[in-house]
DNA sequence: TCTCTATACTACATTGTGTAGTATGTGGGA
DNA sequence: TCCCACATACTACACAATGTAGTATAGAGA
C-alpha cells in the first residue's frame, strides 16, 4: 500500500510518526532502540509504542527494513525527506488546484511570501524556465 | 470550532460531507431534504444520515441554520466555496512550505502546469504585483 | 386528537493513530 | 547446558473523525 493519507492540521504523518521519520532521515538507518532514544527526548514511550508504529510505517511503505541476522532489524525510510514531501506536496496541491483553482494559486504566493519571502525569487526563477 | 481538518487523499471534507457543502453551495440554501434529494443522485442515504452529517457540521462551523418557525432548519455554508478553499489552501500551503520548503515550491509549479496551464501565467502575473 | 414530519438523541461500524502488555524466539554468558 | 536479556510478533484497548441509521419526541395541521 502506497497512498499517502494526510492527517488534521494539514500534517501528513501523525506525531509520533514524524518524530519517527525525522529521526530516521537524521539517522540514515537505526533500530528501534535508535530511534526510541531520539523520541525520549520530547516524550514519553515505551519500546513497543515505537516498534509498533515503526511497523505499521513499514508496511505502508514508509520504512523499509534489513534483519540484522540476530532477528533483530535495521530500518531506514524509503524515501529521502525530499523525496517524501515532493510526493506528498504534489498530491495534496493536485488536490487543491483541481477543488480551488485560483483561489489556490492565490494563497500559495500569499502563504510563501508570508512564511518565506526569499522564495518568492526563487518560485519566480523557476517559472521563467517554464516559459 | 474553527479548525479545518484535513482528510486521507488530501480532501478537506469526508465524502458525504463534499457532497453536502457543494449541494448547499449550489443551491444557497436548503433543508436537510433539499439536500438529501441532492445527495441521492449519487448515493443512498437516510434522511437521518444526512441530518446527523449536517448538524455536525454545523458545529464545526461549515453550515449555519437558521428556523424556519415550523421546527425545521434552513442551512447554508457558513463560507463561500472560494473562502472555504481559501482558508483550506491557506492552511496547508503554510505547512507544507513549512515542512518542504523548496521542495513545495517546485512541488506547486509542477502540479500547476500539469493541471491547468493557463494558471502558470496568472501566477507569474500575482508574482510581478508582488515585487 | 391524530398523524406527519423534522429534529434530537443515541448507538454502532470503520479507519487511523497512539499506546503498551504478553508471548515467543534467539544468542551469549555462567 | 541453562537462563537472562533483548528483539520482534501478536494482540488489544483508547480516542477521534466520519458514515450510517434507528428510536424518541415535539410541533403543526387536518
Amino acid at each position: 500500500m502506497n497512498r499517502i493519507a494526510v492527517q488534521k492540521k494539514g500534517k501528513v504523518l501523525g506525531d509520533l510518526e514524524e518524530t519517527i521519520m525525522n529521526a530516521l532521515w537524521k539517522l540514515g538507518t537505526g533500530t528501534v532502540r535508535d530511534v526510541l532514544a531520539i523520541v525520549e527526548r520530547t516524550r514519553d514511550a515505551a519500546y513497543t509504542t515505537v516498534m509498533t508504529v515503526m511497523s505499521r510505517m513499514t508496511e505502508k511503505g514508509y520504512l523499509c527494513r534489513k534483519e540484522l541476522g540476530n532477528g533483530s532489524f535495521e530500518y531506514k525510510p524509503c524515501h529521502s525527506r525530499e523525496e517524501f514531501y515532493a510526493k506528498t506536496s504534489r498530491m495534496l496541491f493536485s488536490q487543491l488546484i483541481r477543488s480551488a483553482g485560483p483561489v489556490a494559486v492565490a494563497q500559495f504566493v500569499d502563504a510563501l511570501e508570508e512564511i518565506d519571502p526569499k522564495q518568492l525569487a526563487i518560485l519566480k526563477e523557476r517559472l521563467k524556465r517554464k516559459k
